[in-house]
DNA sequence: AAATCTTACGGGTGACGTAACGATC
DNA sequence: GATCGTTACGTCACCCGTAAGATTT
């Protein structure tokens, strides 16, 4: 599991659409399919139910994207996070461990 | 910047060597030293310092290790959770944010 | 010389886009 | 017929391992 998957998965899951998450995403419509469908088999669960003219998450999928948001969440706050410590540029301090 | 990222740089941080870390990943050296590189290149952060003798944390790196082992560990859970769920199958509590 | 990290180089896996198919409205 | 998701397939990027190089002890 990459963060790829999650990104892929919280598009869909947000937009309740495979094609709009594409658009959104700068991606192709199959490639969104594609990953979705290795994170469900990977996980082993199905995460989205795809019926006729809507996609609506499984009562799994609805606990994985809060889990999965809150990762990518985490993840750009990460980012930020040591970039502005390194624009800051204060502690020249190596902490140990 | 992908889990993989996470992964390996948690690693050699924690084992304080590029070597060891290799070993406990069960992959090459060079691919640990290349993923590392790539990450801090998209970070613009240097986060290892690779002196003689000693692979150390820098302080950005120090910060950057926190949050990766806890979305690394963030990610864990994500998968124990859903993975749990679809066996209960009966939604024990859905733990808010 | 031994140990360790980096860099160069090839190969194989996989992510992606195009296109064709099936299904639903 | 139009829209949407899936699947097949070819391409290309990139991850990885091997090997060579640089540095230190």
């Amino acid at each position: 599991m990459e963060l790829r998957h999650l990104r892929y998965f919280c598009a869909v899951a947000e937009e309740q659409s495979f094609t709009s998450a594409a658009r959104r995403l700068h991606v192709s419509q199959s490639g969104v399919s594609g990953q979705v469908r290795d994170l469900e088999r990977e996980l082993g669960v199905t995460l989205l139910r795809r019926n006729q003219r809507e996609v609506m998450l499984t009562s799994e999928g609805a606990v994985f994207l809060r889990e999965a948001q809150s990762i990518l969440a985490h993840a750009q706050r990460a980012v930020e996070i040591v970039t502005r410590a390194s624009q800051g540029q204060y502690g020249k301090l190596t902490i140990g461990l």
